[in-house]
DNA sequence: CGCGCCTCCTGTGTGC
DNA sequence: TGCACACAGGAGGCGC
C-alpha cells in the first residue's frame, strides 16, 4: 500500500541506483503497465531508449525521472507497483511488467506489479512538473505547500474529514493508513464534518498528518507483506509503530479500550472508540 | 461544480 | 479437498 512515505523511500533508491544512467532498451512486458502512455506500449519504449534519466522527483504519490529529452517517465505504483533494482541476469518474477536495461549494462531496473493498478508513461515536455501530476495537490513536503491554504480548504469541505484526508487534490500522498494513523494522534473520527473543524483542530491535524508521514519515512515506510518494498527489495519497518490501522479488537495504545474496525468506501477505517467519538449525526 | 460511488486487478485467507 | 467469496485500495471516471 505506497503512500508518500514508501514512495519516497523508493524514490530515494531510484535517486541512488538510476540517476544518470542511459537507457539501452526498454521492454514492456504487459501493455496495462502503459496503459497512461497515449501513444501506446511500442512508442513508449521508443522514445525512453537512448535517454539519460535525471534526478528522481516526486509530488505525493507520483514519481517521475525527468529525461535529456526534456520529457519526464511518470510513475504511479498503485496497490502494488515495484521500481527493483536487480542484476541483468536475475530470473523474471511472475509479475515483471517494464524492463529498462542501461547502456552500462551492470543491472536492471524492473517495474513489477502484482495488481496491475500501477503504471508508466513518459510525459512529453514534463521534466520539470508532468501534465499527468498537474492536477494533485503539493505534498506537506514540498516548499509550494501552503499549510493555511490546505487548512482554509479542508475546512470548506462537506464532507467527512478522512475523505478530505484522502483527496488528493487538497494534499497529496496521504492514503488508508496514514488517515487513519493522523486521525488517531488528533483524536478524531474520520467522519467528523470536515467544515466543523475549527482552525486549531485542522491545524493540529495537519501537524499529526506531517509527524507521522515524516516518522514513517525515517522507517523506510510500511510494509505488510512483500507487495511493498524498496529498490532493493528490503521491507520498512513502520508497520511496528502503527497505533491505529490494522489493530481492530486490540487495546488502544492511549485507553486500553478495544479499538473498531468500520467500513469506509469499500475498505476498512480503524480507530478507538473512545479517543475518536463518531460524529452523532453517523 | 462538488461530492460520492463504482471499477479496474490478483493473491491470500476464510468458511462451508 | 475444493469452491465461492470477502478483502486489500489509489485514482480515474461518471452519475446525481
Amino acid at each position: 500500500m505506497p503512500e508518500l512515505p514508501e514512495v519516497e523511500t523508493v524514490r530515494q533508491g531510484l535517486s541512488r541506483w538510476v540517476t544518470g544512467r542511459r537507457l539501452a532498451a526498454v521492454e514492456v512486458r504487459h501493455p496495462r503497465a502503459v496503459r497512461r502512455h497515449a501513444a501506446g506500449p511500442d512508442d513508449f519504449s521508443a522514445v525512453l531508449t537512448g535517454r539519460t534519466l535525471g534526478e528522481a522527483q516526486r509530488r505525493g504519490k507520483y514519481l517521475w525521472l525527468p529525461l535529456d529529452s526534456g520529457d519526464a517517465l511518470v510513475g504511479h505504483l498503485g496497490m502494488s507497483g515495484q521500481f527493483l533494482v536487480l542484476p541483468a541476469d536475475a530470473a523474471d518474477g511472475p509479475h515483471l511488467r517494464v524492463r529498462f536495461s542501461f547502456a552500462d549494462g551492470d543491472s536492471q531496473l524492473r517495474f513489477v506489479d502484482q495488481r496491475t493498478f500501477g503504471g508508466l508513461a513518459v510525459s512529453p515536455g514534463g521534466a520539470q512538473l508532468p501534465a499527468e501530476i498537474a492536477h494533485i495537490a503539493p505534498d506537506p513536503f514540498d516548499p509550494l505547500f501552503d499549510a493555511d491554504r490546505f487548512v482554509a480548504a479542508l475546512r470548506k469541505k462537506k464532507t467527512g474529514v478522512k475523505r478530505a484526508l484522502l483527496d488528493q487534490t487538497l494534499i497529496s500522498g496521504v492514503g488508508n493508513i496514514y488517515a487513519d494513523e493522523a486521525l488517531w494522534r488528533a483524536q478524531l473520527h474520520g467522519e467528523r464534518p470536515a467544515d466543523r473543524l475549527s482552525p486549531a483542530q485542522a491545524r493540529e491535524l495537519l501537524a499529526e498528518v506531517v509527524a507521522v508521514l515524516q516518522e514513517a519515512i525515517t522507517a523506510g515506510g510500511t510494509s505488510f507483506d512483500a507487495l511493498y518494498v524498496n529498490v532493493n527489495g528490503e521491507s520498512g519497518y513502520f508497520d511496528r509503530s502503527l497505533h491505529a490501522y490494522g489493530r481492530a479488537g486490540l487495546p488502544c495504545d492511549r485507553c486500553g479500550a478495544p479499538m473498531r474496525r468500520e467500513s469506509f468506501m469499500n475498505r476498512s477505517s480503524f480507530s478507538c472508540p473512545r479517543c475518536q467519538p463518531p460524529p452523532r449525526t453517523s
